[in-house]
DNA sequence: TTCCTTTCTTAATCTACATTAATGCACAGG
DNA sequence: CCTGTGCATTAATGTAGATTAAGAAAGGAA
């Protein structure tokens, strides 16, 4: 177990490595994202303090996602140990977290995704540029802002 | 452990229920899917003989997802053991499976996606509607008709 | 401060997919 | 056998969001 001090733009793990590790976020804010043959930039979490922060690839596997800081951040490092304390409840957890996600991915306008966003990460949405909500969201940042728009218009 | 035989459209599991089960197919053919709010079926997953399909729902939260049988099939119901012989590689493999789809799902075209499903499950193709793969893909059965016949006229 | 780069917003146009509707087919029940 | 019901396909029209482009605002480095 490592205490690690981020710069903001500091990169934690690249796609393709192996042996990827866990990180427990004390202050600061990362995110992890993917990005596509295209070229193209998705992120697929945000990790403000107290979270953890991983790619969920096999030890055995290359990994899938970059992880970086988004602002000067401390991360505890850990090694995922395969046996041993390995929470199995928390695992269960993350994978009904992630099926939500898939069936909310394959049913919302980019509106309800942005009521998702805000009811899942309310204390971060002044930390983090409109571009990066979009990237996660998965639009492009003029239809962020029309939602956005909207949104405002209407109350 | 028990032993199940579906007949083809049976439900097995309903959303809201607590306790799912895990369900080992060894025969047939069966699916789990969500209803949205404004009542659209999402199909999340297709299992056939030797694939195991399971809600990832903590045993204490009801689950999502509706599974059912689209063909007559044969089951085996297991109880979701929270501690015991849980086997945590096979937690992870699927946590990176999910992980996997949750970014597929944020870039890919509806050709790329079926693509996708034609990789994930070369087996079934035949002995699937075309209006659940459109379920399955997140499109419509017209937009993937229209994907198919693009295909065919390439090659 | 000034300059430069990046981010956000607005508006015009374009495109992929949804919606609606009509048609042809297959198969199940009488 | 006829007849209904559901499925697949095609074509038309509609729409959310992408793309492109331009200007305004905000932040960093000298």
């Amino acid at each position: 177990m490592k205490k690690i001090a981020l710069k903001k733009g500091q990169i934690l793990q690249r796609k393709g490595d192996f042996n990827s590790k866990v990180y427990q976020v004390e202050g600061g804010l990362l995110r992890s994202y993917a990005i596509s043959d295209k070229g193209k930039e998705h992120i697929y979490m945000f990790a403000p303090e107290g979270w953890i922060m991983a790619d969920n690839a096999p030890p055995d596997e290359p990994c899938d996602l970059f992880i970086d800081a988004i602002e000067d951040s401390i991360v505890w490092q850990k090694e995922k140990d395969l046996q041993g304390e390995h929470d199995v409840p928390k695992l269960i957890k993350r994978l009904s977290v992630l099926q939500k996600r898939v069936i909310m991915l394959m049913g919302a306008s980019a509106l309800e995704r942005y009521e998702h966003f805000l009811a899942t990460y309310p204390e971060i949405v002044q930390r983090v540029p409109q571009k990066m909500i979009a990237s996660y969201l998965g639009v492009t940042p003029e239809a962020l802002s029309a939602v956005r728009r909207k949104r405002s218009q209407k109350e």
